[in-house]
RNA sequence: GGGCGGAUAGCUCAGUGGGAGAGCGUCGGCCUUACAAGCCGAAGGUCACAGGUUCGAAACCUGUUCCGCCCA
């Protein structure tokens, strides 16, 4: 492609798309599986497909681009799949919600027609998230997109479900769940959310049998007595000792219920004596097996009180509440009511108070399970990062409890079981049987459950590579590389994929689990459409470029911590994009049609082995960063080094080489360097800014296939020149020195002034001789004298910078008084480092104990500020003269 | 109750044992032919508080306060 100029200004918009369909239409996202190169794979979290793409998404979706790009680069066979999560009862939701608004529920429509629909929606909307990432730059092997429903992921969870019930992993039982009455399912432990409420706490007498006065128990759920069928009290509690063998009734529906003694009720608590409901409270239930209570259910799968409440039939559970209150101190049983902060818990979907309750329901026996999967994070054959949440892990691997799995709801894998009606023989098949194998009986009647989405998202990394079938990309690609996630699913997702994968196939799911932070709004809330704070991907990239979008993101995401978002931070790198293009439009304007990429040890002027060194340095930066997934730092030190040392400095400092160089050879080489670097810039920031890395290089003198099929840079060590770096700081620093001056002073910048530079070092002297012209360029000087030693002009500024006295005369502009005011500024500041640095050197044990290095060090620094201080105040001194 | 994390410039955050930094914002000066989405300069900090370790602490240890999250 032949070099033309870049237009002005980067428009993002004008490209991306085509550069996108460009990748995927050369087949640069999909891996060979022939080749046996080095593996690097990928699964996707696969989102939602009732979603739309987040600012989650976009961080955890750019991260694993940034990786899957960055192999690609090192020459690893990547492979990263995509998909999306059917999501059962969000989905569920939102179809419901739609038929409702055409009138229907999906009970009318009955439960065939009501898949249908779903389905439908699913055709009709489920790619949207995937056109979404697409807008992202993901690198996905599309060809391998999969979804959590599709026929093939559908036999691998009956294959999972059937094994572990042979297994004896998973059983069916009356148990306490939580049950969300709104989404009329049960959940998982897990799908509870606890918040913090304001509640009361209600003292309730209950009579002794025995007429011989009360028992009074304190509860934040009064309607819930009902089902009362104990008292409990601690043994060892002095209070209720006499209680041993006494009956009370509970109250309203007098029923005689023991008082029991067990050590696990807290005496702290209320009056130390604890109702207990079996059948409506995970610790009653808990206490009534142990002590063979009765479990008395009373409230309903709707919320509503069951016949067992008695006069309080057919109210829901809340008004059920305020009834039996009013109707307890109407009793004189009600002693005292406290306001008290209680957890309660709420459906993770509707947000529903959820209610415990006694159901028959699947459940999957954890703990074999989770042994190997706490054992492959412990012996490290899975690592967690960053590594501090290895202790949560193992936290709730260790205190793992039973996985409720089924579901009452319509959407989602079908519990492969069948129930024989005429022996209850429970048959569980992936196939459909036709007969009891028990009585042979002939009528079966289906589970009507389905699973819990999580049973079959916990297959994700081998199920997406054709398990249960023995596929090629099984033995090429699992275990993953890396899984990239948000630490919400650590639970959910990733403890329960470790299971899976450990039990079914026998190897861990993935090498890392890189876990990072959740995207939040500036002030650090989480984003939510009901708080209106939400910071759209598709708006942003839309506004700004899905580059700027995508480098923001990664800039953000140091380990461990959040990442608040505000719109300035995407528009502050979007500049960043526009540097980066003008910096290849400066660079191809100044190239001829034949330059080529070339650097050599020791070829070039000293900026070109300066930029060319300091290029090898940021290259392993930036390696070892993404080697160890600190992104924010990798991005970091590209973003300096382009901006302020490859732009501010290198650019500008090799334009009188380009403008009017001595001899044709010099500008080629600086042509080659600059062209070498650039490309190299390209490269390195290619995974972080895919797009506009991608339109710069397609205009590229010599390039012809995409930048993502170039080899990612290797530092060269024979580059690397730290004399050179010294030499180029030494002037860069006299430089800055002199802006410093004419800025402190006010010249404006179309004001050439005169400069004096003296030193006795002659070295210094002939290396600012040879910077002479980019020296005066960028300091604003039209005369610039070197001495040995120059007796400072009267009328004049003056500065220090590493032993060298710079003047600036100024006849007729100068002003003695501002030029005072400056250096006693100077002398201040630099008094005042002295006076640390002294400190130091004066003190004994410094001395003797600090490393030899430090101490020379801080000698050296001291020496050098004496100098400065000294020949700041003889400058002082002089102005004071003129003054007088 | 248990665990994890945070408190550094006006804002958002880097910095984990030897000279307090960046981006944005602010102030002043510039249309210097890659870039005004830019350039140059400047101001701005008791590194939450109190102890301790150390020659030396923003960093390590202990405690306190406040904030966030997870689990029970």
């Amino acid at each position: 492609m032949a070099t033309k100029l870049l237009d002005k200004g980067y428009a993002p918009e004008k490209v991306e798309e085509k550069w996108y369909q460009y990748w995927v239409s050369q087949g640069l996202f999909r891996p060979s599986l022939e080749e046996k190169k080095k593996v690097f794979s990928m699964v996707a979290p696969p989102p939602n497909v009732t979603g739309s793409l987040h600012m989650g998404h976009a961080l955890n979706s750019t991260l694993q681009d940034i990786l899957a790009r960055y192999k690609k680069m090192l020459g690893y066979n990547v492979l990263w799949v995509p998909g999306t999560d059917h999501a059962g009862i969000a989905t569920q939701n939102v179809v419901e919600r739609e038929l409702a608004k055409e009138g229907i529920s999906r009970q009318e429509l009955g439960r065939e027609e009501f898949i249908k629909r779903v389905w439908q929606w699913k055709e009709e909307y489920g790619n949207r998230i995937i056109n979404q990432l697409k807008r992202l730059g993901c690198a996905c092997d599309w060809s391998r997109q999969r979804f959590t429903m599709d026929e093939g992921f559908s036999r691998a969870v009956k294959e999972v479900f059937v094994r572990l019930y042979e297994e004896g992993l998973i059983y069916r039982g009356d148990y306490i769940i939580n049950w969300c009455p709104r989404c009329q399912t049960a959940l998982a432990d897990l799908e509870v959310e606890h918040e913090e409420e304001e509640g009361a706490l209600y003292y309730i007498r209950y009579l002794r049998t025995d007429g011989q006065g009360y028992v009074t128990v304190a509860t934040t759920r009064p309607e819930t007595l009902l089902g009362d069928t104990a008292v409990a009290v601690h043994p060892e509690d002095e209070r209720y000792q006499h209680l041993k063998g006494v009956k009370v009734f509970v109250p309203v529906v007098q029923r005689e219920v023991p008082i029991i003694f067990d050590p696990y009720v807290d005496r702290e608590f209320g009056t130390g004596a604890l109702k207990v409901t079996p059948a409506h409270d995970p610790n009653d239930f808990e206490l009534g097996n142990k002590h063979n209570l009765p479990r008395v259910k009373v409230i309903d799968e709707t919320g509503h009180m069951t016949p067992e409440a008695g006069p309080y039939v057919g109210l829901d559970r809340f008004s059920c509440r305020k009834k039996i209150v009013v109707d307890l101190e109407k009793q004189g049983l009600l002693e005292r009511i406290e306001p008290i902060k209680h957890s309660v818990g709420h459906c993770y979907r509707c947000k529903t108070i959820v209610e415990p309750m006694v159901s028959k329901q699947w459940f999957v026996r954890t703990k074999p399970l989770a042994e190997p999967a706490l054992a492959a994070v412990k012996e490290g054959r899975t690592r967690l990062i960053p590594a501090n949440w290895d202790k949560t892990y193992y936290e709730w691997m260790e205190n793992i409890r039973d996985w409720c799995i089924s579901r009452q709801i319509w959407w989602g894998h079908r519990i492969p079981a069948w129930y024989c009606t005429q022996c209850d023989e429970i048959i569980v098949a992936k196939e459909t049987p036709t007969s009891c194998p028990k009585c042979g009986g002939r009528e079966l009647k289906p589970e009507t459950d389905v699973l819990d989405t999580w049973f079959s998202s916990a297959l994700w990394p081998f199920g997406t590579l054709g398990w249960p079938d023995e596929t090629e990309e099984l033995k090429c690609f699992y275990p993953t590389s890396v899984l990239v996630t948000g630490f919400d699913i650590l639970f959910f997702w990733v403890a329960r994929m470790m299971m899976m994968g450990l039990h079914f196939i026998g190897e861990v799911p993935f090498y890392n689990v890189y876990i990072h932070a959740l995207v939040r709004d500036e002030k650090g809330e989480k984003m939510s459409k009901t708080k209106g704070n939400v910071i759209d991907p598709l708006d942003m990239i839309a506004k700004y470029g899905t580059d700027a979008l995508r480098f923001t993101l990664v800039s953000l995401a140091a380990q461990g911590r959040d990442i608040r978002l505000s719109e300035k931070r995407i528009e502050g790198y979007r500049h960043f994009m526009n540097k980066l293009w003008n910096a290849a439009r400066f660079t191809l304007m100044n190239l001829e049609k034949d330059t080529e990429p070339k650097a050599e040890a020791g070829q070039g002027k000293t900026a070109d082995l300066w930029i060319l060194s300091r290029l090898q340095t940021v290259i392993t930066e930036v390696r070892q960063n993404l080697d160890v997934y600190e992104f924010d730092k990798a991005a970091y030190s590209l973003y300096h080094f382009v901006w302020h040392e490859f732009c501010d400095w290198y650019l500008e400092w090799v334009k009188p080489t380009l403008y009017h160089p001595a001899t044709p050879q010099e500008k080629e080489i600086t042509q080659g360097v600059l062209l070498y670097v650039l490309s190299a810039i390209l490269k390195l920031l290619h995974p972080f800014i895919p797009f506009v890395t991608e339109e710069i290089w397609q205009h590229l003198p010599y390039t012809q296939d995409s930048i993502l099929e170039a080899p990612y840079p290797q530092p060269r060590p024979e580059l690397i020149k730290t004399s050179v770096v010294t030499e180029m700081e030494t002037m860069i620093g006299l430089v800055k020195t002199i802006r410093n001056m004419r800025g402190e002073i006010g010249i404006p910048p179309n004001v050439k002034v005169d400069i004096i530079v003296s030193t006795p070092r002659q070295d210094i002297l002939t290396q600012i001789e040879k910077h002479k012209e980019p020296i005066c360029r960028l300091g604003g000087i039209k005369g610039l004298t070197l001495s040995v030693h120059a007796e400072r002009p009267s009328y004049a500024s003056a500065a220090v910078w590493q032993g060298m006295d710079i003047y600036m005369p100024l006849k007729g502009i100068f002003d003695p008084k501002v030029e005072e005011r400056r250096l006693n500024k100077e002398i201040d500041k630099v008094s005042h480092e002295l006076a640390m640095v002294q400190r130091k050197l004066t003190n004994q044990d410094f001395l003797n104990k600090a490393p030899k290095a430090v101490v020379e060090k801080e000698q050296a620094k001291a020496a050098q500020l004496e100098e400065k201080l000294q020949k700041l105040k003889a400058n002082l001194e002089r102005i004071k003269g003129i003054q007088e």
